[in-house]
DNA sequence: GCATATAGTGTCATAAAGGATACCGTGATG
DNA sequence: CATCACGGTATCCTTTATGACACTATATGC
């Protein structure tokens, strides 16, 4: 397995790298598609598994997805209302990204970011 | 236009995308990233890939990075001055990530057209 | 003597992102 | 009758990421 070259990085129009962030750089955006990935949420079991999400914050982070494609939004015509979102075909499509973020921030952040959660399980 | 703040490392197993996400998410930093993997640069020359960077912003990300310790940063006692940026093994690390913003971003935002496309072709 | 290139730093301004809080409508529950 | 759950909106307000612009030092070439 050869070793790959790098040779063809170019990034010169409209920036591919930069674009592709820009969609999924939202300050909830990663972790919500990250969720969805496993399948169908309404939309307060998405906000329990976002800590300290606000309804606002949430809301328009959705709408945003919802508006670049990458989920769909279900309403049943219910009271108490119930809201369904998963994610769309474009959604699915940037699975790769998820994981490799999510592979990436495993294997490099788990060492500071639990440190103390070591620790905590060491003394356990 | 400010960026994301991406500070709830508490959450389970979404925290790593978030995490991730907010090493490289500044405005600038993917595009540096991409193209440093092909190699080492002077400061200048990541300042003429990167189309309308002003100095001081330029600096400010690669100094985030550097802290990070995602590059180094080699300054030659000349003048008139020359500083070299290259990546670390743990920027190196970086690089699956990259790569799949990179493919994602080729595929899937190559023109607005074929973006709407995309969408539209959700609806249906 | 003067401009040029390099790799910065410092200050100030601003638009946008994100947060806090309050409110809505209604069916079921107590 | 009062309250809660759900999925939001509507207004504020604060934070901060980014931008514009000016300034620096000095070896080198003209």
């Amino acid at each position: 397995m050869p070793r790959i070259r790098h040779t063809n990085f170019d990034c010169a129009p409209g920036c591919p790298v930069e674009g592709t962030l820009n969609l999924i750089g939202g300050k909830w955006k990663g972790m919500i598609l990250f969720h969805l990935m496993s399948g169908t949420l309404r939309f307060n079991e998405i906000r329990r598994h976002l800590n300290s999400v606000t309804q606002r914050m949430l809301t328009n982070q959705l709408r945003e997805l919802e508006a670049d494609g990458f989920i769909t939004r279900k309403v049943y015509a219910q009271v108490p209302p119930k809201v369904e979102y998963s994610l769309t075909e474009h959604g699915r499509s940037l699975e790769p990204i998820i994981s490799a973020l999510k592979l990436w921030g495993d294997t490099h952040l788990r060492s500071q970011a639990t440190k103390a959660a070591a620790v905590r399980s060491q003394a356990a």
